[in-house]
DNA sequence: TTCTTTAGCGCC
DNA sequence: AAAGGGCGCTAAAGAA
């Protein structure tokens, strides 16, 4: 059964039970421990599923008392997917808000998703408040009850059952592996950075930049000295020297013939280092031998999540040396094998590439073999061309192969980039839905004011329209890809419950479980489980299969 | 001085 | 080989 819970202004709980309409279904109950309530509850079995206003407003302190749930039901996090199934993206997800939408009331905003564009304060945003006077529990109750009969509304009510679903599991990974941490041995990380940047000192320059440094500046000739760190420094030594570049990055840099491009690029990379994954970020992200960042779970619009504080999205490959699992334990690495290739042939049922997903074998040697003439790089180029949007070179004319042979799944591609350039919406298998173009306008030039752009323009017209179209016919597969993870999540959690093994890592289509030693293979083949089980219950009955690389492994850096 | 934007690069 | 989809973060540059 069905419960729900709120927690009230004075921290309690008040707690019922609901019918399959989300109506209560008996008693409510006043509980002075939020925590107490849900476990007691929890340990009978009674309960399959907790709704709740927000994992991120109720979970941590059922963590923080050693409390876990199975399933809930996240209506903040389902508010929002609702809001963009019905095409009103953009309008605020709280329960407040959604409350008052029912009430006809004055709809509050939502404080920002991103820490980044929170005002600079102490405490992360409470969750926004009901008007006074308003019991929680019954708007919580009602908001559910709406929510549910506008599943029944969308087009695919079973799809999008299952994605509110999964991002509500997904809501609770977050939560436990935000609690968790990533495994990090600050001194291997210092030991690392001793080695590549040499000596540093508080408020001075790591003595290996600093060289150099020197080496850049004498590559322009005795008595220069250019800083590599100024992009527009570099521009200007060039300069000096004849070489006219339009900006210092790295690709354009390698096409350059002079003595001081090694050196810079080897600055470039290591004042990354320095200044993205160095003693400061040491500082203030590692405690306790755990890396703790913030997930944001849906955080960005395709449904991948994103992360707040420390970067846990990017930590760089020569890092991930300081990732080392506790003594007599290890790291179970999974990677999905060709994620969106595979997604894109499990929601365009093109007959041709759902059989080349459907063996286990890496998925470009099986499509070079058949269309490519043997060349692996060439057919993950065209893949991966047909899935971004290529608009010119190689992969362009590698598309054109593609297409011959697998039609339905490049015209799905196709079909999405048109509705995008036409200002129509685009969905993911499951139903999530892509904001629509005023609410992205910024992101895509000048939005049609101005002088129209000569060079960027096509037969399909404008840039920004054929930007437009590059997200949209991206957004279809990237999404779909990020909803059947998160499904795999959700299984993997169900699997692990109640052994030492934990979630500590998410990115996208790869995962980290922190387990002793000897569950390590038991999680191996529950990763594998999880895989084609989310593919089976994301796109039904498919030929498709779902992959995984795993490693176990002591360290992060031995995995690949 | 303080705030916002840009350049550049890390990850998938 | 070319520079396309999604992000976050830092320091410098520019604006106020």
């Amino acid at each position: 059964m069905r419960w729900a819970v709120a927690v009230t202004a004075e921290g309690t709980a008040l707690l019922c039970p609901l019918d399959g309409r989300g109506r209560a279904a008996g008693p409510v109950a006043a509980e002075p421990d939020v925590a107490r309530a849900v476990a007691e509850r929890t340990a009978s079995g009674s309960v399959t599923r907790w709704v709740w206003r927000s994992t991120a407003q109720v979970y941590p302190r059922l963590l923080e008392a050693g409390v876990r749930v199975e399933r809930c039901h996240d209506t903040e996090a389902c508010e929002a997917l609702l809001l963009g199934r019905e095409g009103r993206w953009g309008e605020p997800r709280s329960l407040s808000a959604a409350w008052a939408r029912l009430r006809r009331a004055p709809v509050p905003e939502d404080p920002p998703l991103r820490a980044a564009d929170r005002q600079p304060s102490l405490f992360a945003p409470g969750p926004v408040p009901l008007p006074p006077g308003t019991d929680p529990l019954e708007a919580l109750l009602e908001v559910y009850a709406g929510q549910l009969r506008r599943v029944e509304a969308a087009g695919h009510p079973e799809r999008m059952r299952l994605l509110l679903a999964a991002e509500s599991a997904g809501t609770l990974v977050a939560a436990e592996m935000n609690r968790a941490g990533v495994p990090w041995r600050a001194d291997v990380h210092r030991e690392l950075l001793r080695e590549l940047l040499g000596e540093s000192y508080p408020g001075g320059e790591p003595t290996r930049l600093a060289q150099l440094a020197e080496e850049v500046s004498r590559a322009f000739g005795p008595g220069a000295r250019v800083r590599p760190d100024l992009p527009a420094d570099v521009v200007r030594a060039f300069a000096r020297d004849g070489i006219r570049l339009s900006s210092t990055r790295a690709w354009e840099l390698r096409k350059i013939d002079h003595p001081a491009v090694a050196p810079l690029l080897r600055h470039k990379t290591l004042y990354r280092l320095h200044t993205a994954h160095g003693r400061s970020w040491l500082r203030t992200w590692v405690r306790d031998g755990r890396f703790r960042p913030e997930y944001v779970p849906g955080g960005s619009v395709t449904g991948r999540w994103t992360s707040n504080g420390g970067g846990a999205l990017q930590i760089p490959k020569v890092v991930r040396r300081a990732v080392v699992a506790d003594e007599g334990w290890r790291l179970v690495v999974a990677d999905a094998d060709q994620m969106e290739p595979r997604v894109l042939a499990a929601v365009s049922r093109d007959r041709g590439l759902m059989e080349v997903a459907g063996s286990g074998r890496d998925m470009y040697s099986v499509l070079s073999d058949r269309a490519f003439g043997g060349d692996r790089d060439r057919a993950k180029l065209a893949l991966l061309g047909a899935v971004y949007g290529q608009t010119s070179g190689d992969g362009l004319r590698h598309l054109a192969d593609l297409r011959r042979r697998y039609p339905a799944a490049v015209a799905y591609v196709d079909e999405a980039a048109r509705a995008g350039e036409e200002g129509r919406l685009v969905r993911t298998w499951l139903g999530r839905t892509c904001p629509p173009a005023a609410a992205r306008e910024e992101d895509f030039g000048d939005g049609g004011a101005g002088p129209p752009e000569t060079d960027a323009q096509g037969p399909s017209g404008g840039g920004a329209a054929r930007a437009r179209g590059r997200f949209t016919r991206n957004f279809v597969v990237q999404g779909s890809g990020a909803d059947w993870m998160l499904l795999v999540l959700a299984s993997l959690r169900q699997s692990l419950a109640g052994t030492r093994a934990e979630l500590v890592f998410f990115q996208h289509d790869e995962v980290i479980v922190h387990c002793p030693a000897q569950e390590a293979e038991a999680v191996v083949e529950a990763v594998r489980a999880a895989g084609e089980r989310a593919g089976r219950a994301a796109f039904g009955e498919t030929p498709v299969r779902f992959p995984f690389t795993t490693a176990v492994v002591e360290c992060y850096a031995d995995a690949k």
